[in-house]
DNA sequence: TCTGGTGAGATTGAATACAATCGCAGAATA
DNA sequence: TATTCTGCGATTGTATTCAATCTCACCAGA
């Protein structure tokens, strides 16, 4: 029996952390942008308490900085990561489609398959189809989320919490990167999709990995395309990179 | 590396968040214990406040799993996950050590190294010296310690903070999967970092990359070798946290 | 004996209250 | 005028308190 599903107001500080983490990727927040937690408490209807450890979660994760006493900023991408993200995604993500299409494959072996994996399952199947309808109504702008929501789907069917964890860091500042530029990517990014799902429901792990490898490698074609002519490449992160003293001559 | 100014007292979130960190790593706390607020907060003198900001950041970075209102419990890796997580790592760290040697050619060039790598730098020396005289004196009970400190290390020296922060979640969870087996490893392995520093220092981002790379790849082969013949290989997961007591009899 | 409901205690989620610290404007001084 | 000092407001860090929910032993009924 599914004890509960109260999910809908149980997690406050969830909540918060999820908002938060979907503003700064999606780009609402800008990198260096200052957060106060009474500001984002007043915003989200909360107390001080479950913004703090929203934020300290983003800080874990990478996407926020604090120092303390000091208050909390949205992190900032330096620019030269942006190659080296791309190839660790790769890596992560080719190894969790080959992992996803194994476990596809003991699924349909088993007699009844795990509840958990088949609600991945069909959560996969409405993120592909919504995709879809936006890519066919030019709905460009939601692509973005769409696309987290994806490769976390696919990571979900991986079974594997660990990378699952660290695709959720890695993906987010991919997709943050890309933050700017939404409207450049999508159409045909998003039509690889289905193959990937494909071969991972066939049960082709090898299949999964290279088309997944694939797909994220024509993702970093496209960025360092679309940036690589300008010298200074300014993605959300990188309009200003303090040149010495930050740390801390206060006093 | 703390901001430093007065680290001493004004982290005490921070205090507990890396305490316990290194509790789950080291092994203190094997994966599928409950750990409560209120004992945490006993423990290290502090309100449940910071406990659960501490719990929140652990469990984005994977190390704990919480439910609402049931509590947090120390996360398994499921024994599958430990190839994969090989497999990532590698690429992660031979970046990493690609770009420190970079970034070591640069510091190099200029006439003011910057502050903060100079004294990340130096840390890295005396921790390599630490590790040797664990080797020399057999106290290998500090090797996975300050392996994770020497890893860490590097990756500060990269200045990606990107890539230190997924490097913390793997490189702690390889370690994790060490926890249990310290004394196989470490002698040989702890030997092969003085060269990667060199490379480091030199400047020479291929043979850093290379050796780092090689590294990684000779600790996953003690793994695999380690446990590969038994089918249920027991990394901390699986141990089961009554039967044979637990982290404190490696001596 | 087994199944399923029930209540008390334990534990977490969140709000409020208060202390500690920082940043900054403006005064005092050379 | 430039510089240092000082006090206040703003913001964060933590403790305390209360409400909401879960866990688990216990018990009624089949």
């Amino acid at each position: 029996m599914r004890p509960l599903r109260r999910e809908q107001d149980a997690a406050a500080s969830q909540r918060v952390l999820d908002a938060l983490r979907r503003d700064i990727i999606l780009g609402a927040l800008t990198p260096g942008t200052r957060v106060t937690e009474a500001a984002l408490a007043a915003k989200y209807g909360v107390s001080r308490v479950p913004v703090r450890e929203a934020l300290r979660a983003l800080e874990a994760e990478g996407f926020v900085e604090s120092r303390p006493y000091a208050g909390s900023t949205i992190a900032e991408i330096p620019l030269d990561d942006a190659a080296d993200l791309f190839a660790v995604r790769g890596v992560i993500e080719s190894t969790i489609a080959r992992r996803a299409a194994g476990r596809a494959a003991e699924q349909f072996a088993a007699d009844a398959p795990n509840d958990r994996w088949f609600s991945a399952r069909r959560a996969l199947t409405d993120i592909l189809d919504d995709g879809d309808r936006a890519v066919a109504s030019d709905a460009l702008r939601e692509l973005p989320e769409l696309n987290i929501r994806f490769h976390l789907g696919v990571a979900e069917l991986s079974g594997s919490t660990s990378l699952t964890a660290l695709l959720r860091q890695i993906s987010g500042k991919i997709e943050w990167l890309y933050a700017v530029d939404v409207d450049n990517r999508g159409k045909q990014s998003w039509g690889e999709h289905r193959s990937i799902i494909a071969a991972i429901d066939a049960g082709n792990g090898t299949d999964a990995e290279r088309l997944m490898a694939g797909h994220v490698d024509s993702s970093r074609r496209g960025y360092l395309e679309r940036f690589a002519g300008s010298g200074t490449t300014p993605p959300p992160g990188s309009a200003r990179r303090s040149a010495g003293r930050d740390a801390g001559e206060r006093g």
